[in-house]
RNA sequence: GGGCCGAUAGAUCAGUGGUAGAUCGCGUCCUUGGCAUGGACGAGGCCGCGGGUUCAAAUCCCGCUCGGUCCA
């Protein structure tokens, strides 16, 4: 079934728009204008705002953001804060990548209401699909602002629907001047993240300004609707998804050459003057250049190498000038708006509290960081890119005054990430050195594996060996698709979940919630009940004291009375909204049944203890570390709690201490911990998004833990009452979970004194080792390693001279067969190491030696001269372990071996017959 | 979450199972009026930690810790 019903839109035929079908690419409009023929989108249509702006008066960002949000204010819509980059509640993106993911999915899947209804909002977005573009193709952003008003319709619940906001989009453009002739309603319908539905794209004059998305249909596989190559069908809410590109619009009020121009063009200004390359956006030669690149790269795809240098051919062509001049003219250009729209976006990451890492948003950031830098120095600026991120951060300072108190730190990440980066490149260039040596001699040219290698291992950019590599006169293999070429080496077959249909999870769902006694009853270890069911294992009541294993927290243990019998109770799951209990045996107990459950106290308070402190430390971190610092995991148990933090370089001992007193300070002052459920959307509002540490929970109703004075978080967890009751809490170690996160591992309440007693132990055990009080552990154990190191040194000078007063003996003792002086021995003082001193000298004195060690330890030596008469050291030492058990090796002159102890005489007796028949043997030859 | 790479002297690194090395730096001496330089000698190593294989492990295998890097 198709959707041609779903634009036939009364408001638009009411106002006189003709439905055409566009003579170029066959997708239908809608127009005022009689004699248009094609949907004004490129490549159908060409840019026609560059020096001819549609919107009359001039706007810079925040003047047109305002404009933006007044207007729908007015027009009854409410001001929605806006979210962080960073989709912290999110766990399918790392990015926001539209305005509309602020609300998915539990707004628009119906479990929460919106903030507002309708509502308007100028989201922040972050996309980095087509980061290389960015200053090419002159209207590529990686961040920009989704500006959007949204109405959420649901059965009970309409807002407004296509006619309306078809109406405000086109009062707004004309609002702001823009012609209603050139006005275009393009018909192109929208699929993404499980949703779809009819879509009017809004161009004017080659620019499209908006996207008025009418989000009414869920994917399904039997769907009548088919959009993109996937089956969709109707679903009840009708969502309407707008968005209306600030950037754009500011582009479209100015009519400069590129969207960089228009939004950022002195910031563009300072990076050409740190380049020291002039801007010369006002002379009228470059202007038309770049005008001409504009307009062609508008409907061109500037991805890949060879589309840009039709673009190139092409304004060469018709600007009649070379083709390398013209390149020569446009690649610092390209490269300085690039680093400027970069920055932008490092500001935009870092201010919302990203940490660079080796992995997830982290790694996102570092990546933009590095592509920067790269042009940076290949633009040869050698200030810091803290100070071009500065530039944006002061530009930013009233539209975003939450990053006022976030510079130093923002600097401080940027300066480190840069001093990574210049390491990771100064490592690799001498990496490449090798590699391109290696090659020199061979084939000339550094094959595409050890590129790749290079790349994918050690983070060297292909661009970085080639340059590099030439320096040695040494090609380098690097094709078109490279980077594609890395991507495939990381494919691997993607395992698909499983859809369990269980028997157990459809009986469950005929049951009502548990009623959760747990957040009710705080103080309280036992309860009575009525079973609702048993299944296998598994039993389910009327209610529960029993904490179901979630947000770190492990399950309750303990066990149910039958009044006959007590079950033990071996884990707790929540399933949808109800508590099951895994029981070790359910004869005994059946439908119907009320029994007594208790929980185990001090396991539960324990976790409670563990919890409240892991609650305690995450502030305590944030205040002494920075507002960057965010929870990125937590496990609790009854021994011990961990808490994974973002954290840009590893924490010293002085912070670590320092967090500790913070916290057991907070503890001491014994602060009321309060718990409440609040409105989600109210709770936001009050607190922000510091309250998702755990994790956004997807419901209207919120649990929030608010530690007196200290924090406020989402928490489903069970807590002290107050901060006393946690007891002492012993930070015990941290390590790095991965760049950019580190755990911190700490014990509370008796968990805590145990960890403490512990460490004293082994401080005891180890000072009773050394004979000395704990105080003095540290300086006596550095003495004893001092003196063991020494003692090893002096023995081993004790081994050069005993086998040096050998010689003597040697001398004396040694044998003469066939010409040459043969020697073995004994040494049951020795061994490997004074063994193999003494077969030296005998090697010195060309004498052709066997020592046997007391332990069994054995040694072949042969001299030069020996050695020339072929006579082999390794030779000689297999056929005595062959002979007599044991084994051993080595080269011609010295071979090294193990015996049985017991065969030591053995061997040495037959030695001076295996060197004879050696030397017969090779005399043969 | 997954893949790949690395950890050896103060620094940078070599070392493919058999006697732990190079360069720079450091110390002493020589060359010099002094500096630069050149030369000689020397000190400096739990070869990341723990296990395994082996007569023998810096080296091979497994685990851990730390670091680097790429991808989702």
């Amino acid at each position: 079934m198709g959707l041609e019903d779903e634009y036939r839109l009364d408001y638009l035929e009411d106002q006189g728009f003709l439905r055409k079908k566009c003579e170029s690419c066959g997708y239908y409009f809608w127009t005022l204008d009689e004699g248009r023929k094609t949907c004004g989108d490129p490549p159908c249509d060409d840019y026609g705002f560059i020096d001819d702006p549609p919107i009359e008066d001039e706007f810079d960002l925040s003047g047109m953001r305002e404009y933006f949000l007044r207007f729908f204010e007015d027009r009854r819509h409410e001001r929605a804060k806006r979210r962080p980059v960073i989709a912290r509640w999110r766990d399918d993106i790392f990015l926001t990548i539209a305005s509309i993911a602020d609300f998915q999915p539990h707004v628009t899947n119906g479990n929460v209401p919106p903030p507002y209804n309708p509502l308007v909002i100028s989201q922040p977005c972050i996309r980095l699909d087509d980061i290389d573009s960015v200053g090419k193709s002159g209207r590529h952003l990686t961040s920009f602002e989704m500006m959007a008003h949204h109405a959420f319709n649901f059965d009970e619940d309409h807002v407004y629907w296509k006619d309306k906001t078809v109406e405000l989009c086109q009062e707004l453009l004309t609002d702001l001047g823009i012609d209603e002739n050139e006005i275009i309603y393009k018909e192109n319908p929208w699929a993404g993240g499980g949703n779809a539905g009819p879509a009017f794209e809004v161009l004017t004059k080659g620019l499209e300004l908006s996207t008025l998305v009418f989000m009414n249909m869920v994917q399904d596989k039997n769907g009548e609707y088919n959009i993109k190559g996937e089956n969709y069908s109707k679903m009840d809410s009708k969502i309407v998804d707008t968005g209306y590109g600030l950037e754009r619009f500011v582009w479209a009020s100015k009519g400069t050459p590129t969207v960089y121009d228009a939004i950022y063009g002195d910031v563009v200004d300072e990076v050409m003057e740190l380049a020291e390359l002039e801007h010369k956006i006002e002379e009228p030669e470059y202007r038309e250049v770049l005008s001409e690149h504009a307009k062609l790269s508008g409907y061109m795809d500037v991805d890949t190498s060879t589309d840009l240098h039709k673009i190139r051919k092409k304004v060469s062509d018709r600007m009649n000038m070379d083709t390398d001049k013209l390149r020569e003219m446009m690649e610092p250009v390209e490269d300085a708006y690039a680093i400027t729209d970069h920055a932008r976006t490092i500001a935009l990451m870092l201010g919302d509290g990203i940490v660079p890492s080796n992995t997830e948003a982290g790694y996102l950031v570092r990546l933009v960081i590095r592509k920067a830098l790269r042009m940076m120095d290949s633009l040869g600026i050698n200030a810091p890119l803290s100070e071009i991120v500065n530039l944006h951060l002061d530009r930013m300072k009233e539209s975003f005054p939450e990053f006022k108190d976030k510079k130093s730190k923002i600097d401080e990440i940027t300066d480190l990430e840069e001093d990574r980066f210049k390491e990771t490149l100064s490592k690799g260039r001498k990496l490449v050195s090798k590699t391109a040596n290696h090659y020199k001699d061979n084939s000339g040219t550094i094959p595409l594996d050890s590129v790749v290698d290079l790349y994918d291992t050690h983070g060297i950019p292909p661009e970085v060996t080639k340059e590099v590599a030439s320096e040695y006169g040494v090609e380098t293999e690097l094709p078109d698709d490279f980077y594609a070429r890395v991507a495939k080496k990381h494919e691997s077959p993607e395992n698909e979940d499983e859809e369990k249909t269980d028997e157990t999870i459809e009986r469950l769902k005929e049951l009502p919630n548990t009623d959760l006694l747990f957040y009710k009853q705080l103080e309280d270890y036992s309860f009575e009940s009525v079973v609702l069911d048993v299944i296998e294992d598994k039993v389910i009541l009327e209610q529960t004291l029993f904490y179901p294993e979630g947000g770190g927290q492990p399950s309750d243990t303990g066990n149910l009375d039958t009044g006959d019998k007590i079950l033990d109770i071996k884990d707790v799951k929540k399933v949808n909204g109800v508590i099951v209990h895994y029981l070790e045996e359910t004869d005994e107990i059946k439908k119907g049944d009320v029994v007594t459950g208790n929980v185990d106290e001090e396991r539960r308070k324990a976790h409670k203890r563990h919890h409240t402190a892991t609650h305690i430390i995450l502030e305590a971190c944030r205040n002494i570390l920075g507002d960057h610092i965010w929870q990125a995991g937590s496990q609790l148990s009854e021994d011990e709690a961990r808490l994974d933090l973002t954290h840009f370089k590893s924490i010293t001992r002085e912070e670590l201490y320092e967090i500790e007193k913070r916290a057991n300070q907070v503890v001491m002052d014994n602060r009321e911990v309060k718990e409440r459920w609040m409105n989600r959307n109210d709770a936001e509002e009050e607190y922000g998004f510091v309250l998702y540490q755990g994790g956004a929970p997807e419901s209207k109703e919120i649990r929030v833990i608010e530690v007196e004075n200290w924090s406020v978080q989402a928490c489903g967890g069970t807590h002290c009452a107050s901060t006393g009751d946690v007891g002492p809490i012993k930070i015990t170690g941290t390590e790095s979970v991965k760049d950019g996160v580190i755990r911190l591992k700490y014990t509370a309440g008796t968990a805590a004194i145990e960890s403490i007693q512990e460490r004293d132990k082994m401080i005891r055990k180890a000072s009773e080792t050394f004979s000395v009080p704990p105080q003095e552990l540290p300086e006596t154990s550095e003495r004893f390693f001092e003196e063991w190191k020494d003692r090893g040194k002096k023995i081993s000078d004790l081994k050069d001279k005993i086998a040096l007063m050998r010689e003597k003996n040697i001398l004396r003792e040694s044998n003469e067969l066939n010409g040459f002086r043969v020697y073995n021995e004994i040494l049951d003082d020795s061994d490997m190491e004074g063994l193999r001193k003494t077969a030296n000298q005998l090697k010195e004195e060309d004498i052709i030696g066997l020592l046997v060690s007391g332990r069994g330890e054995i040694i072949v030596s042969v001299g030069d001269k020996a050695i020339r008469e072929g006579i082999n050291a390794n030779q000689i030492i297999k056929e005595i372990t062959k002979e007599i058990g044991g084994g051993g090796g080595g080269d011609k002159s010295l071979a090294q071996g193990k015996i049985p102890a017991e065969k030591k005489k053995k061997a040495v007796l037959g030695f001076s017959d295996l060197v004879s028949e050696s030397l017969n043997s090779s005399d043969q030859k």
